[in-house]
DNA sequence: ATTTGGTTTAACCATTTGGTCAAATTTAAA
DNA sequence: TTTAAATTTGACCAAATGGTTAAACCAAAT
């Protein structure tokens, strides 16, 4: 049966392929990833990983696709609910990122990848089809700002602030493990504390008082 | 004359493939880069970019370290310096990163480049040769939490959170860029305005009022 | 049992690419 | 002016790599 076109219930040596080509990818990029490698990951021959994808450039496209569709959708969801409070979000924005990148550990990789190639604009297509809108989250800023909740700042500055802070981390674990080493603090256990403190500090820093 | 060790001051031919090789490994990374891309940008013949450097590896090494030396140590002099105040250092430690970027905005590349692959331990090792000791930050944020000037916070995520938010906006700029074509803002304009309101957020996070 | 269609593999191919080398050219010392 | 050393180049090479293909394999239908 022809199944090229199936999308997201992918199973047996196709979610074999995908599996170790997000975990290659996400190590060694588009350009440092060999497929021969991917094939070896997944535990077969190389062709196969031709059959199932045609191409390298398809493979990542394909990686792409899954790892940003698994994670815009729930973040955006959560940012553009408009029944949850600036601050609660701002907590389960902290908690929800920090987590699924703790659960799929190849996402900054790809993260940065994309980015650094010219990929945003697919990136940023993929917000406008998900049909969410940041402006919400952004009115309520406006909004509890007029309310005197919070202090005057410019939204996009906090969103970055906040996005910036739940992924570079990843990004410079293998940095911050120096420091941490310091203190004899494992890395998860400073992640889960992240995940108090962030939240903390990004309230701490708007909340008029 | 031989002068393959001669470091730091490079002229002519040495210096125009340092020039190109720092361009193009930052867009393309280590794998995707060509050496005939580089030898084409620098306006020279390939074999002559082997003459100088050896090997693509032991090019993309002396990068590497011009990169990262023309960085730390003026960051991490400020830090380290005992006698300026820590609302002074980080306003000051923000303006210096975000502007330092700003004029090598190769840096975001490789930074990235260099700690997705296993390079943090060259990193790593930088900060201690260059005879630098975060210590000093650290204490003086222990000392004006005892003080009562600021909250108690975790030094090491303030720095990570700071040093978070000067970069992360540099890998994600096309993403964001995205995001301000909304308020027609461009993207320099973007980084002054930040350069402002960072300190304030970091700042007002921390202060005890 | 045979056929049929999807699946899997080993062998193979064309191209790209980092790197080399001998010859040519420039520079500067003798 | 010679001469020696450093620099620069085009041509070339071996290895690596993405991709192809024809044959083998296998499950289900007839």
């Amino acid at each position: 049966m022809e199944n090229h076109k199936n999308n997201t219930q992918l199973q047996g040596n196709e979610k074999l392929i995908m599996e170790a080509a997000k975990k290659i990818f996400g190590r060694k990029g588009l350009d440092g990833a060999r497929m021969q490698e991917i094939a070896d990951e997944a535990g077969i021959n190389k062709a196969l990983v031709h059959y199932y994808f045609r191409s390298k450039d398809k493979l990542f496209e394909a990686v792409i696709n899954v790892t940003f569709l698994s994670f815009f959708p729930k973040v955006m969801s959560l940012m553009s609910n408009p029944s949850i409070s600036l601050f609660q979000k701002i907590e389960r924005f902290v908690d929800l990122y920090i987590t699924l990148i703790q659960e799929n550990p190849h996402i900054p990789g790809f993260m940065a990848q994309e980015l650094s190639r010219g990929g945003a604009d697919r990136v940023l297509d993929m917000f406008k089809d998900s049909g969410i809108k940041p402006e919400v989250f952004f009115q309520q800023i406006e909004q509890e700002i007029k309310t005197g909740t919070i202090v005057p700042v410019n939204p996009v500055h906090l969103i970055v602030n906040m996005i910036s802070m739940c992924i570079f981390p990843f990004l410079a674990r293998p940095l911050i493990s120096g420091f941490l080493i310091r203190d004899r603090i494992d890395y998860d256990e400073f992640l889960e504390e992240r995940k108090k403190e962030l939240p903390k500090f990004i309230i701490n820093s708007i909340k008029k008082k």
